[in-house]
DNA sequence: GTCTATACTCAGATAGAC
DNA sequence: GTCTATCTGAGTATAGAC
């Protein structure tokens, strides 16, 4: 005689399950397909469904994708903060920009359909869910700002640029790789993160060689 | 009596000047939403015609979002060439990598829907549409690989570092600028061009100091 | 060339059986 | 919880009048 679990947090219920594989199916489909051209029925075939038995999880295909989103944010987000806060408090901030910039192409390009759903998709959902997700990512912005300004701060970031051109143009850099990365024909993320935080931080041009144009 | 021009190419024919109309209407819906989610009676609108006579000049959509994405190529590639060529065959590698740089990202946020379109729905429409375009796509690639070249070539770029990954890194912080980038709020194209430039090609680190990390 | 009307398909969503 | 069946709306595309 078999009993159920006491503790419901021990094992996850089995709605619980299936909605993660739900989410996971649309996250792969939306990551592959865009939002609009997915169907219910090819998420649901995903996940080992019918497409009606979807309603008994999400009331809609619009909160199947806000939650892809959220979870693509919270997990990018996570591991970049973590990376980061296990240099302990005293690391310089170069190096922390360095650790950022590797953690978050490896999450995107190792680890998560969820990460590059988000960064595909947010332009094509519903301009509701667009502009909500859009107030959540600030927070994940405001954390690589405070990143380069303490570089800034530190003296270790030259003074005449805009920190926020600069932490946009880093970000399009990571985030684009998306488009073309194929991890059958490319480095690695961590080798290709090296050549952003070179390129970034010490640009191009030869060691003891320096071009004189500035903006 | 009016008499029709001898000479077509002297006035579009009425024809021509609607099928131009279709592609603009095409162009900014698409930019704007996507792919899938644009309807044929949203491009019909913007062009001031009704949906079914669209056919006239297409036979589906998909003919219409093929030339949107060939336009937009043809588009950015005539600029940044033709940028690159006004500078004369003696000019340095580095500027002529500048000017490009400036090219491109004047071209997409300054000027054409085609361009933005082209970058931000490539990924979302059929694949046999997708392979044509980036079979096209790559002799762009291939411009931009021969400019990084000429540097390499000529020392004034690092020799440590993975040509290829670098040209991608800088393309895709151009492209993804058409995600963020707002008129009303950024700065001029050209200014964001020239931190791209002083970030890849000169780096963040102050001038005289240098970090000792590389890939 | 452009219109209106319509055929056809398929999407998202609901209802009720199991 | 998941299924099957079905409603309803909307999209692409076609046909024929003007």
């Amino acid at each position: 005689m078999k009993t159920p679990p006491k503790l419901a947090s021990v094992v996850e219920s089995k709605s619980t399950r299936t909605r993660k594989r739900i989410l996971d199916a649309g996250a792969a489909a939306f990551r592959r397909n865009g939002y609009a051209s997915v169907t219910l029925k090819d998420i649901a075939a995903l996940a080992g469904l019918q497409a009606g038995s979807l309603y008994y999880h999400f009331d809609s295909k619009e909160e199947i994708v806000e939650q892809v989103l959220e979870l693509g944010l919270d997990g990018v987000s996570k591991a970049v903060r973590e990376a980061v806060a296990a240099l302990g408090p005293g690391t310089d901030p170069m190096a922390r920009l360095r650790v950022a910039i590797a953690a978050h192409l490896k999450f995107v390009l190792a680890e998560s359909d969820y990460a590059v759903a988000n960064i595909r998709i947010l332009s094509q959902v519903p301009n509701d869910i667009r502009q909500r997700h859009l107030k959540r990512q600030r927070r994940y912005g405001a954390f690589w700002r405070a990143l380069f300004e303490s570089a800034a701060k530190a003296g270790t970031l030259r003074n005449d640029l805009d920190l926020s051109v600069v932490r946009m143009l880093t970000l399009g850099a990571l985030n684009w790789s998306v488009e073309w990365y194929d991890e059958n024909r490319d480095q690695s993320p961590g080798a290709i993160a090296a050549h952003l935080s070179t390129m970034v931080l010490e640009g191009l041009a030869p060691r003891g060689r320096r071009d004189s144009t500035s903006p």
